[in-house]
DNA sequence: CCTACCGATCGGTAGG
DNA sequence: CCTACCGATCGGTAGG
């Protein structure tokens, strides 16, 4: 078994997370997350210099997650298919693994400061263009229908996101199961000739 | 053009509606509600009982309009395909005509107290399991291809609720277009045999 | 990291 | 529907 050693910075955020995820930004106070640990309220900013400032790196580690697991899977040179379906992969095993900060990326990052709100938007849609690509790629090599690859990817990245509302590490179906079926069927909707 | 009375109370909930939808439900205050009628904080208690009442309102009303618009569609004795298009259209219209209380409806119901969350999180079920009905009809009838019902009811649903956070009454694609396309989309996905 | 505190704001109420 | 107010809590700071 590794052994994680914790930062007292890294303590403050993953309780942070939790809370944030259950209650939302901004019905969690500071003491709440002082509670969580122990602390006073004000210890914290010992540690940190203000709440959104904790908010910003919870995000941005979730973003950082999405972008190292899954981006790199868009630059090989691979049929479309292949390609798509191993970043649905990735991008669940990320909802999946880390569900809590996952969680709070997409759904409270809009109380972040009006700039780190800007530069967060701009890197949500960098990597959401990546999934326009590659189905753009399916499209011109004939391997998907002549689809809106706009409008599917967000199809499709909508549903995996969503699974981060409902996934429980519990549940009967396993994080591969999920991605393996999601992957499935939305590999069908575009690979498939259209029906009427 | 009909003229629409509203009462008070009406007003109160369409502002509330838009500043829950923009800020959050935490983060609007009465006061920010009172200031958007031009009111005085305390004014809006001659109307409503609690903030967490105005809540409550916005988005019964929203699950009345799903429940009224697609579940009679549900119980048609129609091909599945045909069923579950007619259904995908009249969420998506629901969603896009009335995405102010949707996107409440969506995001903010965690902050209603207890009993309130159970029952909704009961119709939400229901509403749910209309869909899981009609995929299954399909996958036993043969018109769908042997997959999960609820996982892809869940997929679908993911989707078509995300379109709340990002359609724009004035972007390039109608509410129609819309739905025409997400239809075909996960009909071709639940209809077509599986590739590979 | 604690104690003690700051001004501001919160949801809600009394009395008119 | 307003004025004036309630106790509670908010994010954050000073000084140790």
């Amino acid at each position: 078994m590794a052994v994680t050693i914790e930062t007292r910075r890294q303590q403050i955020e993953n309780a942070a997370s939790a809370l944030f995820r259950e209650r939302g930004y901004a019905a969690t106070s500071v003491r709440d997350i002082a509670q969580a640990l122990n602390l006073q309220g004000g210890s914290l900013y010992a540690h940190v210099a203000s709440k959104e400032d904790v908010l910003w790196s919870i995000v941005s580690r979730a973003a950082d997650r999405f972008q190292a697991d899954v981006g790199p899977l868009a630059q090989w040179d691979t049929p479309a298919p292949a390609r798509l379906r191993q970043m649905i992969t990735a991008h669940v095993a990320v909802v999946t693994s880390e569900q809590r900060d996952a969680v709070v990326f997409l759904h409270e990052w809009r109380f972040l400061s009006h700039d780190r709100r800007e530069q967060m938007a701009g890197r949500r849609d960098a990597y959401e263009a990546l999934f326009r690509k590659v189905i753009g790629d399916g499209v011109e090599s004939g391997d998907f229908a002549r689809i809106d690859p706009r409008m599917s990817a967000m199809a499709i990245l909508s549903s995996l996101n969503g699974i981060a509302s409902w996934y429980r590490r519990d549940g009967e179906l396993s994080a591969e199961q999920i991605s393996e079926r999601y992957a499935a069927f939305f590999l069908r909707a575009l690979a498939c000739a259209p029906t009427a």
